[in-house]
DNA sequence: TTCGGAAAAATGAATGGTCATTCAGTATTT
DNA sequence: AAATACTGAATGACCATTCATTTTTCCGAA
């Protein structure tokens, strides 16, 4: 029968290391820190992670999986490129938007050193980028977005855009929903690649 | 009569600690590395900052001084809102792009943490985006961009994409040049502001 | 022009505090 | 009673920062 802490155990200590990290930043944060919180043996979050950064890396695989798993779903309901694309912006302010820790992780934490970043790069923001890069390449073929932009490039700059709007609402304190700017991002972006 | 060091010292310093950094991350370069490079004592770092934080702290505002400088410069020798955008969109890419080593500061190593963050927002990108901001504003007057765009929304947007593909000139390791693509980006903007 | 010594600048070895990580031992599960 | 999971005190490496000492600069007096 489901052990109360079985299999919930990891996830329990990166639920404690978003909220500590995002307090304290990852170099404030101690292992101690985080295995205090979330009520285990400072050993024992080495028996889950090699080691701190592993923590890291943990918590960025599981932020994007959720975008990239989102992302793919939410493209089968939509049909034409440009509200393929309204839901791609929806998305992804809504789901960095829901958390303020997490936001910070990923906004910023995440974003440590060149070394790191070359990591995450490379791996799943790819992946991501290449799913807004197809929306774009299916609104060229449809003959609604313009067909001298290349699609990576398209795809760097609408997430580029939205990036810095979640940085943005990160930073700054106010209290703004982030998805509430879904509306204008969509304009702007597809007024920037519609023919 | 100038002693040969006079003044250079700090430069100097902060010279090194940018080649250090790039190469191996803030929180991987140790003091006692900038001052060999510098060719100083450790303690001598002491004399000319506080600590190893407000290194990073003078670098940012000696990049930022230079793009806010040379942009208001840039700004007089043009006309019409377009033309402005079109300067400040080749001057950021310029300036990103000369360095690589500092633009690893500026893109990565200068975002470290929230609270490093939030210091840097409010003083000079602020100002960096008021720059932008009124050429926006300037534009909707002339009746060239469309109106409903809120102009501290459009500055955030045209430097999310720039922001973007710097740091994704960055983190790949092909041998470009960032400006090269200014002309793209410009035309990407442009279409997204005007009427 | 030179000298002396005070002020300023620079030095770098020593200090102290901080954690990530380990692992021998304990508890729990099968 | 073996295997598995967990514990947390101890270890050891690391490095920012300090400060007693040395070196260099400055400048008035001779």
């Amino acid at each position: 029968m489901a052990r109360p802490s079985e299999g919930g155990k990891k996830e329990r200590i990166l639920d404690s290391a978003v909220v500590e990290i995002a307090q304290r930043g990852y170099h404030q944060t101690t292992v101690a820190r985080i295995a205090k919180r979330a009520g285990v043996a400072d050993g024992t979050i080495y028996l889950y992670f090699k080691n701190k950064e592993e923590i890291l890396f943990s918590l960025f695989d599981r932020a994007m999986g959720r975008f990239i798993e989102e992302g793919r779903t939410r493209l089968q309901n939509a049909a034409s490129a440009p509200e393929k694309l309204r839901q791609i912006i929806e998305l992804h302010l809504t789901l960095v938007g829901e958390d303020r820790d997490q936001a910070i992780i990923i906004q910023v934490e995440l974003r440590h050193s060149l070394h790191f970043m070359g990591q995450l790069s490379r791996a799943q923001v790819g992946e991501y980028l290449d799913i807004i890069g197809q929306v774009v390449v299916q609104g060229q073929e449809d003959g609604e977005f313009r067909t001298d932009l290349a699609p990576v490039f398209a795809a760097k700059a609408i997430f580029g855009v939205l990036d810095e709007m979640a940085t943005d609402w990160v930073l700054s304190h106010r209290n703004t929903r982030l998805e509430s700017k879904a509306g204008v991002v969509a304009e702007f972006v597809l007024a920037g690649l519609k023919k």
